[in-house]
DNA sequence: TATTGTTATACTCTATAACTATA
DNA sequence: TATAGTTATAGAGTATAACAATA
């Protein structure tokens, strides 16, 4: 663990800063959606899917942090919009198995290409220096968001 | 504006790592509420307001960047908890005046306590350095929210 | 005529509870 | 009996459009 006990004044205004960046930036992503049609969450599916290739709609409930049933509405959606496949689960007839399409590939491609001309206009307001301590928290930040 | 010319790569990466993870902690603070009755905006707000000591509705949308009729229904929300007061403007009187009260900064301060030891808990699973990069990114990270 | 704030309304996302099918 | 996923329903938060009051 960290050590907290030296400024504990530094790090509640640490923390004070990221919990208010955090939610302030989310709402403002939410505005920078590649496709008008497509929630955070369903982008941040699809990132996951793009990772691991292949889940269950459980084990994505799981890693995004939402409910099942919320889940199972999320993939409904990217399969009408022809993002996600949805397939049997091979050894358990109760579960199933999403993965994306080529499709999904192509429009996070796309949307990667977006959100960096947002982020880097965004950035015109950041020296070097300050995009350095960026790039060097960013997986900090999504190891943080992962732990349990 | 940082030198994005080096690592495209890079940076995409980053941009991605970012907004998911913002994403997410942002979904997962939603749960750290303090107070039940407070979402997070309302908790925001409240912080804006310990900044800047008082505040019109519309000077508070914009800087949450959230749309005037949301921000009507936040102050009045919070002013029904007994959390910010709302005076008349003295030189115009299309505007309002809002300040919060002793119990904002008194519930602010117990939020602090709160999601340190919330956060505290979380990077129990982060090494000193990866520690160190978050914070020193905290600063960086409000400023990029509160860029336009 | 432009601006500040409000009211009325609808939409999106998520959650909980109850249900079905399979293990 | 427990688990994966779904359906039905409700609630929170935000947006847009239309309106009122003031500049």
């Amino acid at each position: 663990m960290p050590d907290l006990s030296h400024g504990d004044a530094i790090d509640t205004a640490a923390v004070n800063s990221l919990r208010s960046a955090v939610m302030r930036l989310s709402r403002r992503l939410k505005h920078q959606r590649v496709d008008e049609s497509l929630s955070p969450t369903e982008m941040s599916v699809l990132g996951t899917l793009s990772m691991c290739s292949s889940a269950t709609p459980g084990e994505l409930a799981r890693k995004e942090h939402v409910q099942p049933p919320s889940m199972t509405r999320i993939v409904a959606l990217l399969e009408a919009k022809g993002l996600v496949r949805l397939e049997p689960h091979p050894d358990d007839r109760r579960q199933k198995v999403v993965t994306q399409t080529e499709r999904a590939e192509a429009m996070l491609e796309e949307s990667r290409r977006r959100r960096n001309a947002w982020l880097a206009t965004l950035a015109e307001g950041l020296d070097e220096d300050e995009w350095a301590k960026l790039r060097a928290a960013a997986p900090v930040l999504e190891k943080l968001a992962h732990l349990s």
